[in-house]
DNA sequence: TCGCCAAACAAACGGTTGTTTGGTAGTTGA
DNA sequence: TCAACTACCAAACAACCGTTTGTTTGGCGA
């Protein structure tokens, strides 16, 4: 961020006020304005995912949605928060994936492995819509809204091992922290047409397996 | 690196040609010109470490160094053949740290904790040279002579590793990058003042232990 | 038909980026 | 003594950055 952001207030992402009111009006003349909504966020998400947020300019994303440079500041306020937009995007996305993996399975170490999985397929697979989660590690000063989703998200895996009953030698907080740094750090050194993204997750999990 | 980078051809970091004839005109005259070169490895380490490649500006790096902008020129070619010097640099501080610390164990699990350690405290630590390591992340391409650096780094782990006898359900080349990762990844979390970046490190190793 | 408004265009803004050029002290080797 | 060389300064360069401004377009509700 370039340290200087006005008009930083107000939730960013909410925007479409009175949406009720819209759709009434849709006789499928047209497509849905979501639609190019969604187009606004995949493709700044595909772009931050394998280029990263700094090697990214405004008119990379402009260009990729098939817009104006300047047409972009019409949907989102700034870039950070269009960073923020798509951030939240792929939060949501790969925890409702998460979940409905984890909803299949019953025993503890299955559950995290089902997570696991589909953590994996979200960062590598084909659209890659959860390697913008990953692409920022400027290590420092990250907005804290993207920290309270990220935080949202591992609270999924937190409760996942929280089952696990592990020995009481073991910190719950550094294995997940250590399972999830393995499985992010994948995208360093993953290539496709290789192993795949699920049987990485399955032999991350299986190193940490205990019983 | 900004997909136009003229004249990227020869070894980039093999400056100081005739070096031997140097150290011989020495006489505690002066500060040997080594010890400037140091300053102009170690201080661009820090900010690429802490800030990340693209967030650290030449003007940046010639600031801290107490330098012109343009003078670092004279030093070397462009930003990315800095980047490179200080990612050899290192990756040859943090591979003698990590030797060091295995030398003085000799049971696998021991040795591999060792080094474990030393891989944390170069990577958290205060000076933290090793920090510059994880800090690209650009996902693609990244220069070819980094990733002869990173895989030779690496491969002191993999001998660590082979020297466990891990059952033969593990597979070795995924045991490394998920123990490597699960470290990295570390610095996007790490807070100092809390756990040590030693105790996390026998923490990480702990999860994967057997036997 | 009128007014409104989201959405986009066209063109610039000031600032920062990596880099280049030309000159100049100070030291060094012959 | 003098030429050569190292290390640096001072100033600029073109390119790109995120962003702003003013205008145009097309469709919808009243």
């Amino acid at each position: 961020m370039t340290a200087k952001s006005r008009r930083a207030n107000a939730a960013p992402q909410t925007r479409r006020p009175k949406a009720a009111s819209r759709p009434r009006a849709a006789e499928a003349k047209r497509e849905f304005p979501d639609e190019r909504r969604q187009v606004l966020i995949s493709e700044p998400a595909r772009l931050f995912g394998s280029k990263g947020y700094e090697n990214t300019s405004m008119r990379d994303i402009a260009a990729a949605v098939g817009i104006l440079p300047g047409s972009l500041y019409h949907h989102f306020p700034s870039k950070g928060d269009l960073f923020i937009a798509v951030y939240s995007f792929a939060v949501s996305q790969s925890m409702d994936a998460v979940k409905a993996a984890v909803a299949s399975r019953v025993e503890p170490w299955g559950r995290l492995e089902a997570a696991c999985i589909a953590h994996m397929q979200g960062l590598l697979d084909k659209n890659r819509f959860a390697a913008v989660l990953v692409s920022h590690l400027s290590v420092d000063s990250l907005p804290e809204q993207v920290v309270i989703l990220r935080d949202r998200y591992e609270a999924v895996f937190k409760e996942l091992i929280a089952e696990l009953q592990l020995p009481a030698g073991i910190d719950q907080r550094i294995f997940r922290l250590g399972l999830l740094g393995s499985m992010n750090w994948a995208i360093t050194w993953y290539r496709p047409g290789g192993e795949t993204p699920a049987s990485i997750a399955r032999k991350l999990l299986n190193a940490v397996r205990r019983g």
